[in-house]
DNA sequence: GGCAATTTTGCAATCGTTTGCAAAATTATT
DNA sequence: AATAATTTTGCAAACGATTGCAAAATTGCC
């Protein structure tokens, strides 16, 4: 069988005996046409298979039905490539945007021109954009806000931006995470990822009010600033041991992956988790409970997450106005702390 | 600042006194056009951000320079969407696909309508398709292609189908990681995944070979159909050790996840890895040597797979015959094993 | 049955690019 | 300098769907 030569409005409605005009019209149930002929046109339509041809479509109209996804990569890591977490975030994203009659363009920002607005909106390709992460500096972020690109970010909705950023309470995150390793008898308690990234930035601030708050000065020596992969945790807190001994009794890391790559040092080092050191994860992907201890972490909700961002975005493109809007998060005790 | 009101080919003719066909010629370097005449009108281009407009262009030759991937789960389970090794193999695809000048439409199967052909090419949303997973059934993989619409897939690369399949070498998958175990001294070796999955039974079909190789009849109790996911292995392991005691000493899973449920398992009876029980996982995603002890698995190199799943699909989209082809793996022995 | 009110339909322009073909401009040839 | 050969350009017709407006068909009413 062959791909049947493109069948378009005008055959259909040859076939149903109307005009373009009125089989345009009975496709999308429009109330002007006549019952019977709606469903004729219809019918008709389903036999045949017809499908508007949507570049057609989308010339005439101006609309697309089309959201691009943007994985925000910082340069230097593969952070987003692999983390687990921003994946399920698209496919989340997935879901949602389908529901509102929307399909998912996929992109990552080392590829596609850093002119977002450009290649994605004034050339058609996308009504909207949904940028995953805020990355180190939000240049091509806020250029293409300016030029009034409606989109929505997965970030720090804390910061001030003239565009919605979606995120969870990050702050609260690190406070919660910090003052469960406080109540388990930890005193000494690290935070594993660089405050230089906004999102962590908060969470790192979280950490420094519940310190505050038990009236102990946080050492910033026990701040370990590093990228968002289990590789680098692995090997600063293996070298870091190694160097310094063990100075800290509890870890507050900014992910799930990087508490896997700490966690993993530790074992190495026949340091015992959670009796040695109490450790706590961020995000809570599948394989947090599946970890020997399990990891004990802050689950963010990434299906309203991703509920979120599309409705915030699509009240974007409408014109209504939008705002950044924090998402649940819960602190879930498993065995690691 | 607001959207710039649509800065069409005809404007930017104008701004160059020359007509929308040479216009249009000299933007995409045509050696009809004189060289001057291209550069300025391509400088002009770049000043005022021009792009083509992609409905408009994709009406008029009838390509959109889309490719559809779409995650086949199976129903029932949670897999694909969650699943690590398939998501990478998302990112590589989007890699690969944009080196070539291709954007990626995300889809996942329970959504988008179930005529493949017909919401994608037919519609003019996509130029092909590449369908991540065979599922259970091959129908509306079978039905796609029937009707001539450019696709690949990723699966098992020895089925016999009128389309390309791109897949590792499941059956020396299954071999090599059975014979490991062997090779290690373990004796009674279970086989952890669904053989009713045309991948899987590949990689049942090299569990057999080991063992026949071996002259060991191998126990068909020892074959767990289970669904790929890590929760369902989980489950199946603690209920079969509790109900029959530990009568295998070996485990040959058919993804790290579900490696990663069987080893939770294992360790909350005491059950010692690789001491008692030795463990051989798939895909080798970046987790399987962040745990304790690191997993044994079979590498399946997804980088390469993208490239060739691309390149093959593209062949098909130009007229040039397409085949399917096998993609290198590799046993990585850590410690689980 | 005739005229107005209302319901249904169709005409034709439009969205912005691309491309076959013919026309204009330039260069070569004698 | 006139004509032929060649290089550059522009005309105009697609591509297929949508939509404002006007025309046709139907219904209601006296």
């Amino acid at each position: 069988m062959k791909i049947e030569s493109a069948f378009t409005l005008a055959d259909l409605a040859a076939l149903a005996g109307v005009s373009t005009s009125t089989a345009s019209r009975a496709l999308k149930d429009n109330p002007l046409i006549k019952k019977e002929t709606r469903e004729k046109v219809q019918t008709l339509a389903r036999q045949h298979n017809y499908r508007v041809n949507a570049s057609a479509s989308r010339l005439r109209t101006k609309k697309t039905h089309v959201i691009a996804v943007i994985l925000n990569l910082i340069e230097e890591t593969e952070q987003s490539i692999t983390d687990p977490f921003l994946l399920k975030l698209v496919g989340e994203l997935n879901q949602a945007l389908n529901a509102h009659g929307y399909d998912l363009l996929l992109s990552n920002s080392v590829m596609a021109s850093n002119d977002w607005a450009n290649y994605f909106i004034t050339s058609g390709r996308a009504d909207g954009l949904i940028v995953i992460g805020q990355g180190k500096s939000s240049t091509r972020i806020d250029h293409a806000a300016a030029t009034g690109v409606p989109l929505v970010v997965w970030g720090d909705p804390t910061s001030s931006t003239t565009y919605p950023i979606i995120g969870g309470d990050n702050r609260s995150g690190g406070y919660q995470a910090t003052k469960h390793l406080f109540e388990q008898g930890k005193s000494k308690i690290a935070f594993l990822g660089d405050p230089g990234h906004a999102e962590m930035n908060e969470r790192h601030a979280g950490y420094l009010k519940a310190h505050v708050e038990r009236g102990i000065t946080p050492d910033s020596i026990l701040t370990f600033p590093i990228d968002i992969t289990s590789q680098a945790a692995y090997e600063y807190i293996t070298r870091y041991v190694k160097e310094k001994g063990l100075c800290f009794d509890g870890i507050v890391a900014v992910s799930d992956m990087v508490a896997f790559g700490a966690l993993k040092a530790l074992k190495e080092r026949y340091i015992n988790v959670p009796a040695d050191v109490g450790l706590v994860g961020y995000d809570d992907i599948i394989l947090a409970e599946l970890m020997h201890p399990a990891l004990t972490t802050i689950r963010q909700d990434t299906r309203q997450a991703a509920q979120c961002m599309v409705s915030q975005l699509l009240r974007r493109i409408t014109g209504e106005d939008a705002s950044s809007v924090m998402v649940n998060i819960d602190l879930v005790i498993r065995s690691s702390s």
